[in-house]
This record gives C-alpha cells, structure tokens and sequence, in this order.
DNA sequence: CGACCCCTTGACATGCATCAAAGGGAGTGG
DNA sequence: CCACTCCCTTTGATGCATGTCAAGGGGTCG
C-alpha cells in the first residue's frame, strides 16, 4: 500500500563507501542560480565536514541553524513518517545550498546518498549578509523560489505521471542538473530504493520501468549506476510534464 | 493512466454562480502567517478585482507582476500538461497570497473555484516595500517558506499515502486553514473533480473514499459541499504523515 | 571463498482507473 | 408552477498498472 514500506536501508555509515571519482570536483558548473555571489561572501565563516555514505547529516526536527553547501557527494532531503514510509523530496548535487529557508526547526532529513563534503555556516552569518546587501536578498528569494518550483514539478509528477513517465522525467531532470550538456551519459549516484522513494513507487517498479527503457532502445544501462541517454526525443515525449 | 484526464470543466465563466455566504467575510482569520503587517502596508496600492465561478485569473506562462490577496472566495493553483491532465498544487483561501516567489512568468494558472474577490497590487510596490522594511523581508521569506513546506507535505501525500489517507489528510488540513477550530462543521467550497486532482485521484475514487469514511461514521456528509468531521481521532490515525 | 547487499526478473494480488449508468439539485423554458 | 435539461455526484462492474511476494544473479568486502 505505501510505498518504500520498510525495507529502509542500513544503519548510517555502515554501509561501503563506494567511491564515486565523477561526483567529486564538479563545482558551481549548475551553479549559476544554486550559489554565486551569496555564497561566495559566506565562505570565510565555512567550515568543512564530512560524511560517509548513507550518514545522518540532520534530522527532522532540529533547530535549523545552519546553511550548508554540498562541495561533493550527493545529499537527499528526505521525511519519514511514523509507519515506515519514506518519501525523498530532493537530491542536493555539488555546488548547491541546503536550509535556506526560514525555518526555525527541519522539517525534514537531510542524509548522504554517497560520501559527501558539506561546506557548513551559521544561518546568523547568512542573516546578517541579508541585511547589509540587497543583492543577496535577491538572490536568497529566488534560490528559495527555485525549490519551490521543483516541489511543484514533482508534484505534478506524484499527482498524473505514470511509472514510465516518472522515470523518464526524473532522468532528464538529472541530466539537466548534473552535467549541463555535455553528452548523453549519466552517473546515477544513489540506488534504486532512492529513486523509488522520490517517485513515489517500488523499486521493482523502477527496476521495470528501467528494464522497459532499455529494452525500447531509449536508454541504454551499462551498469546500475550508469545510464546513457540514447533517444533524447523519446525520452523528451514521454515526461510531457509542464 | 493519467488522473483526470480530458475531463475537464466547462468554460470558464459559464458555470452558475453558487452562492457560498460561508465564504464571504472571513478574513485574516487564519491570516497569523498569511498576511499580517505585510498587506497592511501594501493595502493602499491595492485595486479589487471579482471573478467569477471557474475563471481564469491568471495563466501559466503570463507575466508575473502582481500579487493578490483573496478577500472572499476560493482559488485554486493549477498546471494543466498537453494531454489533458491536470495538478492543483493548493487552494487559496481568504487572507492568504498568491504571487510572492519572485517568478517572472507565472509557473501555473489560477483559477477562482467559486466567485472571488480580489485585492491586487503591482509587484513593485512590494519591491519596494521590501527595501525598506526589514520586517517586511522576515515576513515575505517566511511565506515563501511556508508554501515551501505545504508543497513537501502535498509531495508526501502524493508520494506515500492511500486514497482513504490521502482524502482524511486533506479534509484535516482543509478544517485546519478555513476555519481554526470552531467545530467540526467544514464546508467544501471545490468540487469533487478539483479534490481528485490535488490528490492525485479519479474523481470516483474521491467519492468512494468520502462514502467509505461516511459508512464507517467517520465522517458525515449533510450535503456533496458539507462534511462534519465527527471522529477526528480517527482521521488522525489514518493521516499519518509527518 | 563466503557473506552480504543490491539489482533484476517472475508470478500473483490488489487498489485504483476506467467504463457505464442512475440519482439529485439548480437553472431554464413552457 | 412544473417539466426538462444539464452538470455533478454516486455507485456498480471490470481491467490494468503497480504493489507484493519470492527467488536468483552479480559485485564488493572481509
């Protein structure tokens, strides 16, 4: 009935770390509306840290006192309800922001798909760079109305796609946010399970949807967490989302 | 496959005119978060506009530089995809904004679901405002970020939940903002259609869920817009979300 | 080499969509 | 004032997409 049920995965940080060379060095490429000039004046306050895979970076329910930026690694941005369920409302790649928001508590998870280096601020840091400069204020309003956006594009998604659809949309979106164009490969960086908790369906369902790309010549899958992007238009036909 | 279909409603403007005088004057009654100080301050820019049952107020794609308040009415927030589905993100009810993310072409329509007033005012009088008014600025983030947060819960809904959820976890949060707490009465000023595309249901599975949860005295429905939330405990339970 | 975890595929079950038709309230015209 | 029509809601019958259950495969780590 709910999706994803409890078959949640592993205890944090127990799980290998698998190394993922491609996700590392990849800075501010997608950047141009994820971070620029903001965080560029917060970073003499930002301190590193680190995550292996699967680790807690916060939980729903903590005071939300810091702004982080994902230097490396992939994050998810996940809820968990009480009877098992998981629901991922984003992935977070290298050279965007996580809690910008006003929240005073997290209204959701954030954890590591894979290893990740967080570069972290005191939310008192960005307040006071809001205050001095408009530019900033700008730029923090329309990052948090680009969430906003992606939460309503995967709300169309959960609400009228199907299976198929929603595979298809969420490989597109990927390619668009991690390498802007340069070719039709892509390096999927976390699991089947995720995917399936941020569609909103199995991971059986997945894996057949996945399968049924590959078997019509849309996609090709060199591995799990490769995919290649062979028929762009098809794809394209079939996330006719707004 | 894809809920709701072609189905749409008539034209915009032909349906009669249902009165709902329930909907009328309540205002800024639930406003604590959806306007306070900040439209007090605009109020004297604003112009009023009325629209009638199923209009368009605005469409997506249109130039997005206004911003309105609902004085009386229901709206609803929609994207409609090329092959005839459709997403409503929200309902907008009395006191509450629409248009504060700094979109410069809409990115969804809105329509009145039953007659509406409106105040509107240009969005650079907000601009404005906003440069000078610190408090301002807390506030206008702190709405962007509360839509934020509606639309993860709409994603979780979509994402995790059953229709019998799905339909007890709207009629909550429907009492929750139309009105904050005086009995169990709540009137239903959208349709079923409109409840089966937030939901991301087919208008049948609405009406059989509803009936489900009247058998089980859940619920009653005195009419197809009244429902009286007689076990709230048990709604509870079955909106299990986070 | 063995254990574990994740992915994949198959067989089956079911919740919801689809198709179809009847009931009820509101406006309209006779 | 009544009959007609239209639209929305409701309910029933049926089918399908996806969830559930189960088992095997392949890579990685110890």
């Amino acid at each position: 009935m709910s999706p994803s049920a409890a078959r949640a995965q592993a205890e944090p940080g127990r799980r290998a770390e698998r190394k993922f060379e491609f996700m590392e060095p990849i800075e501010d490429v997608h950047g141009a509306a994820s971070s620029g000039a903001l965080l560029r004046s917060l970073q003499p306050f930002g301190t590193r840290e680190h995550f292996s895979g699967n680790e807690t970076i916060f939980s729903e329910g903590e005071d939300s006192d810091r702004v982080f930026k994902v230097i490396a690694g992939v994050v998810r941005i996940c809820k968990h309800s009480l009877n098992g369920g998981r629901h991922i409302s984003d992935f977070v790649f290298p050279g965007e922001l996580i809690g910008l928001a006003a929240y005073t508590t997290q209204p959701f998870a954030a954890e590591a798909v894979i290893p990740v280096t967080l570069a972290s601020f005191g939310k008192c840091h960005l307040d006071r760079l809001v205050e001095s400069d408009a530019r900033v204020r700008t730029q923090l309003l329309s990052l948090v109305t680009a969430s906003l956006l992606t939460a309503h594009r995967l709300q169309f998604l959960l609400g009228c796609q199907s299976a198929r659809e929603r595979v298809a949309s969420f490989l597109l979106r990927l390619a668009e946010r991690t390498h802007a164009g340069r070719g039709a490969r892509l390096d999927l960086a976390m699991g089947r399970l995720d995917i399936a908790d941020h569609l909103g369906l199995t991971i059986e369902t997945v894996c057949r949807a996945i399968s049924a790309l590959k078997d019509e010549h849309i996609i090709a899958v060199p591995g799990p967490h490769q995919v290649i992007l062979s028929d762009l238009g098809a794809l394209h036909a079939l996330a006719i989302a707004a």
